[in-house]
DNA sequence: GAAGGTACCCACTATTTGGTAAGCTACTAA
DNA sequence: TTAGTAGCTTACCAAATAGTGGGTACCTTC
């Protein structure tokens, strides 16, 4: 058990521990449609509807609604410029680039694993 | 635009794509649970029991469901020894392992720095 | 004989998440 | 005049997710 033990203790906060308040970060960092906004803005700063275009299936409510948590946390900086019609940008922060680093790595493993996972999945209704 | 062109262009499937089936694998992977119980494994085999007490805060329903769906997905090989009481025990397969390997910065990077993150968070009912 | 441990499954309910569709402001183009 | 654009918000509803409490089987310990 030395491996799991030792994750648990270099870190500062227990992930571990029920009520540890950085359940809500990870649950913010690894939700449906925050990983995809993430590594959407990884490559440059993308305007509401290039975001919106770029992440296929999403909804205007829950890109707006994931916007909002991401930019509440400190990952994703929105910038309003009040013309007409309005543009508003959204752009990684420092932090937000650093948890792109993290999540990167992982999307491309989903990317490259995944007809290979979904190929080899029992049959629903198998006899 | 070219960093995250060029990561949809690398992979083999379109994370980005609204019926890619990669999106259910990134669902799996992602899942409120399953990043804790991939993470618990990644140090050595743990019984049903053991996985329960180390992550807290799960159900057994959830932890029986996550676990179902990590084996169905072949990242968890679940083995059962027919004694008297039963013993179960759920450890990573090859293809787990090399998912816990990307998802170990990202619970380390929860880690260091959910405690700034929460704190910098706006309040909810502020005047 | 009652209680407890192991590893679950099932039904029911509650909470959260997500989708759909409409509306809003202020403009421009047809 | 109507339609269309941009970037949202709101209300309503459906679906997925999650918790609770019960039951199962078989054995051991009190």
């Amino acid at each position: 058990m030395s491996e799991a033990v030792s994750l648990q203790t270099v870190v500062g906060v227990n992930v571990f521990a029920a009520n540890c308040p950085s359940r809500s970060v990870l649950d913010h960092v690894t939700s449906k449609w925050g990983v995809l906004v993430i590594v959407a803005l990884s490559g440059d700063t993308l305007r509401w509807g290039e975001l919106r275009r770029s992440i296929g299936g999403i909804s205007e409510k829950m890109l707006a609604q994931t916007l909002r948590v991401l930019e509440a946390d400190g990952m994703v900086l929105r910038t309003v410029q009040a013309t007409i019609p309005p543009r508003v940008d959204y752009q990684l922060t420092d932090r937000g680039r650093s948890l792109a680093d993290r999540l990167i790595p992982l999307v491309e493993w989903v990317g490259d694993n995944a007809v290979e996972i979904v190929a080899g999945r029992p049959e629903a209704g198998a006899s």
